[in-house]
DNA sequence: CCCCCTCAGGTAAGCGCTTTCCTGGCAGGC
DNA sequence: GCCTGCCAGGAAAGCGCTTACCTGAGGGGG
């Protein structure tokens, strides 16, 4: 590999003028020189060593995202957004999957601070795990004092700037429609019970339902994995341990999409025999049939803000904390219940 | 920040003890000593920099892949794959998003190189563009000159190794099915002009015309953004410039269901009116209704294929080139033209 | 005509770590 | 009891850059 010296060589110049032409330094450089050592750049081939600029450098450019998996639709909306930020400011961003496993994530945020990061953006549900919380938030805080910047989404329980989707309210949303309608017996597929997103909306949905008179009992509720084939599974788990249900609320589109193809499998018409509500509003919603009624969240322009929020200069006095608003969207998928003998 | 010196002098050793113990090295150390260090490093709340490590060992561990868009569900199912093996063999991804933008992916091209990754994964279509795809080669062959590793998805015309899609056969399979269900007016839906998955697919499609007899005139051939706007907007078009049509075949997924969208919004009956077929076989396309029939590519499947190709110890004479069989998948978007009068 | 200022370009000191090579102390063998 | 060998730990030389500081040459003013 040719190195900086190598092209001053080559050139017959020092390392610090070759250096100077490829940062474009302020510093004025005769136009001879700057041709030659030009030349000696593309004759051998040299690209500069990252590691070796950002050591002798002494800022941070790239920015890191911790997400549990950009291939799942809610995070590649949200991803979106942050690149775009991220990029509008010339910066590179690292992408890390969790997968859900904390212990990843707490080696990621060790990793991402150990490469220099100038941010961390954390996306995605918190868990209801205090040792857990309490460690990732003790690296948070060490990153953040030796200058890092950090944002978090989704997360109130930790330090640095946050952007909070508004799962309870969006929970609210989709229960109060439901009752609305008409619906009194009504199951709940829901996420994995660890997830603070899970008991978020879940607190939601129960707020509505006193608010209607009525209590979701631990029988209505199923819990399962965040995606189609959880949503399958505890579609399927609500249907025979209550026969009378005639809506389904799932905590995330993915779930009822699962859901959805259940029912279907079962030929129970959707949304004449049984209601379905999902939550997130991804992309893919609108195109199945019937269309998904949901809870929208602005997931691209969280990444947006998140991101904002993790580049912004200058110095702050506390974090930040700016909530998303979640808006109900009726398509087709939900509908008064229709009328049963009895 | 704490450093490496800092740990040494708190703990009362030197930074090469230090060091070893950090890094578990062989080297025997005291237990006294190595306590002594912990606590340090603990107390200091030390995290090595990761520059200053990359630059004083001489191994390169992480590895960068370029991809158009991960949040596009083709490019997501192949980035897991890619994780997958990564992780596996303990090595950080970097993702990188060219936006289908070819000069960013040479600046990524560079970066990743600058970073000193162990290998490079470039995934998505090439162009029909010779000096870029030139200045794209001239790059890559310069970093595997250092001694990186390339591997290219879907790319014949690089250096490295490579496993590729097999587009042309599937378009074929495509087209075939639907002349061999009666289909004769078939019109197509199809992706970027300058992007060589667009052609070699077409080609296919225009293979199987062939050899039943018929052939794809201009008129019949729209061509879009590979997403799902882009399949509505071709689809219209499409139904505007060709009233016959019994068929559409449309190059990816995501477009199928954008076409999908508009046959529902005219009030087109899928299959009975209109047979649709996609290409790439995405999680989602069993949820659409009708579900899509489409040509399945083992999204995934290649992920690990390149990824492992990357990582592959020793040396190898001469780059290899996988296929990756495409299959015909039929459910319930395709059937045999409706008799109509005339 | 000389001095001083200016400025292009070079010198060299790090940046924070790893690792080779060296040192000094101890145990064991003769 | 002395020499040798062994081993834990330290000193220091980089890794490939950036940049503060220095140098020397040329030009302009007194």
């Amino acid at each position: 590999m040719a190195t900086l010296a190598d092209v001053a060589r080559r050139a017959g110049v020092s390392t610090a003028t070759v250096s100077r032409i490829i940062n474009n330094s302020p510093k004025p450089v005769a136009e001879a020189l700057r041709e030659r050592v030009l030349a000696a750049v593309a004759e051998l081939q040299f690209v500069p060593n990252a590691n070796a600029q950002q050591l002798a450098r002494a800022d941070r450019s790239a920015v890191g995202v911790i997400v549990h998996d950009v291939s799942d639709p809610y995070f590649a909306e949200i991803t979106r957004g942050l690149q775009r930020v991220a990029t509008d400011h010339g910066r590179l961003v690292i992408i890390c999957n969790s997968y859900r496993d904390p212990e990843r994530e707490l080696a990621y945020v060790d990793l991402l601070h150990a490469h220099q990061t100038a941010a961390i953006v954390l996306a995605g549900s918190g868990y209801h795990d205090a040792p857990i919380t309490a460690r990732l938030d003790a690296k948070l805080r060490i990153y953040e004092s030796t200058g890092g910047r950090v944002a978090v989404i989704g997360r109130h329980e930790h330090a640095g700037d946050a952007v909070v989707p508004e799962n309870e309210p969006g929970g609210y949303l989709a229960g109060d429609a439901l009752y609305r309608l008409g619906h009194t017996a009504i199951g709940v597929i829901a996420g994995p019970r660890h997830l603070t997103t899970t008991t978020d909306r879940l607190a939601g949905l129960r707020r509505a339902a006193k608010e209607h008179g009525h209590r979701l009992t631990a029988r209505q509720i199923a819990y399962a994995d965040f995606d189609r084939n959880g949503g399958g599974a505890a579609a399927a788990a609500l249907l025979a341990a209550n026969p009378g249900l005639t809506a389904l609320a799932a905590l995330n589109d993915s779930m009822a999409i699962g859901a959805l193809a259940c029912l279907r499998e079962r030929g129970i018409d959707v949304p004449g025999e049984m209601s379905l509500i999902g939550f997130d509003d991804m992309p893919i919603s609108v195109d199945v049939t019937p269309p998904l009624s949901t809870v929208r969240l602005p997931l691209e322009e969280i990444g947006v803000r998140a991101m904002s929020m993790a580049l912004r200069e200058g110095e702050r006095d506390g974090p930040l904390v700016e909530h998303a608003t979640a808006r109900l969207v009726l398509r087709g998928s939900t509908a008064a219940p229709r009328d049963r003998p009895g």
